[in-house]
DNA sequence: CTCTTAATTGCAACTTGTTTGCATTTACCA
DNA sequence: TGGTAAATGCAAACAAGTTGCAATTAAGAG
C-alpha cells in the first residue's frame, strides 16, 4: 500500500478509493483475476467500482509495476499482485480451469541465448503450462 | 496438403475451397497469421471468403493439429503452419511488432519437473518473449 | 479549514475479436 | 445423377476492452 502511495505520487497520481480496493482484492487473491473478477468482488465487498474504472486503474497499476499481467491462452488478460511474490509462471487446467502458481523460472540463461541468436534486447517473456488437474485428469 | 484431406476425411469432413486457401496461406506465411490477416491474404488472392468462414476453419484446422494457435500479448489469437516445423517459440518486438521463431524449447526436463510438483498432467506449454528488434532498439 | 483545479470517475457509446442462428449452397457417396 | 449432411455467407449477437464527456473529488495553496 505504501509502494502505492509513493508510485502515485511519482506520478502526479491520486490515490482513491476504487485503487486502493483493487490493488486491495488483488493481494488477497490466490491467482490471477481477470477485470470482471476483480470487478465481481468489489461488488461483493460493497464497494461500488464501474467496471471502466477497474479497467483503467489495472492499467495504472501496471505502469507502476504494482501487478503483473498473465495470459493464459483464454482470450482475456489476467492480473495478479506482485506484493512479496517472486516472479513466477503458472499452469491452467483445461478442465476447470483452475490455476496454480509455479514457483519457477529457468530462463535467465535462455534469455541471452535468444539475445544473441536475435539481435533482438530481451524486455520479458511468458511461460505458461497448460494441461489437467487432479480432479480432472 | 495430403495431411489435411485425410484429416477431414477421418472425421466425415469436407475438403473445401476454403479450406484448402487458408491453409495454404498459412503454409506460405513466415509468421503466424491473426484470422483478419488471413482474410486479407485471401481478398488480395481473389478468394472469396467470409471472415466467420476463416474463423470456423482455423478451428477446424487446429482440431485436426495441422496449425497451431500462438499468443502474444496482443489480446488476439494467430495461428501458424505446423507442416515440416518443429515445435518452437516466438519473440515479439515491443516497437514495430515484428515476430521472429526461435527454434527451441529446452522444456522437456521442466515439464517433468511441474507434472510432479503440482500433480497435473502437462498437455502442452506456451514460451513467448517480448522485447526490441534491431530496427527499433 | 476552505477554495481551486486538475485528476478521477461513471455512464453511454463505441471498437475489435470472436461466435451463433439460420437459410442457402455444395462436396461426396450411393 | 441425385440425396443429404456438411459447409458457407450474411446478419446479428456476444465479450473484452476503450473512448468521450460531463459530474465528482483528492489534494495542494492560502
Ligand atoms: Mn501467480
Ligand atoms: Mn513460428
Ligand atoms: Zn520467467
Ligand atoms: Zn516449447
Amino acid at each position: 500500500m505504501t509502494n502505492l502511495i509513493a508510485g502515485l505520487r511519482a506520478e502526479g497520481r491520486r490515490l482513491t478509493r476504487p485503487r486502493k480496493a483493487i490493488l486491495d482484492v488483488l493481494e488477497k487473491s490466490k491467482y490471477p483475476l481477470s477485470a470482471a473478477d476483480v470487478h465481481a468482488r468489489l461488488k461483493r465487498e460493497q464497494v461500488a467500482v464501474d467496471l471502466v474504472t477497474v479497467y483503467r486503474t489495472l492499467a495504472v497499476l501496471k505502469k507502476l509495476g504494482l501487478i503483473a499481467q498473465v495470459e493464459l491462452g483464454e482470450g482475456q488478460f489476467r492480473y495478479e499482485s506482485r506484493h512479496g511474490r517472486e516472479h513466477h509462471h503458472h499452469i491452467r487446467c483445461r478442465g476447470c480451469g483452475r490455476i496454480a502458481d509455479l514457483m519457477l523460472c529457468p530462463l535467465k540463461k535462455l534469455t541471452a541465448l535468444v539475445e544473441r541468436e536475435t539481435r533482438f534486447t530481451v524486455e520479458e517473456h511468458s511461460l505458461e503450462f497448460f494441461g489437467w488437474c487432479p480432479k480432472c485428469q
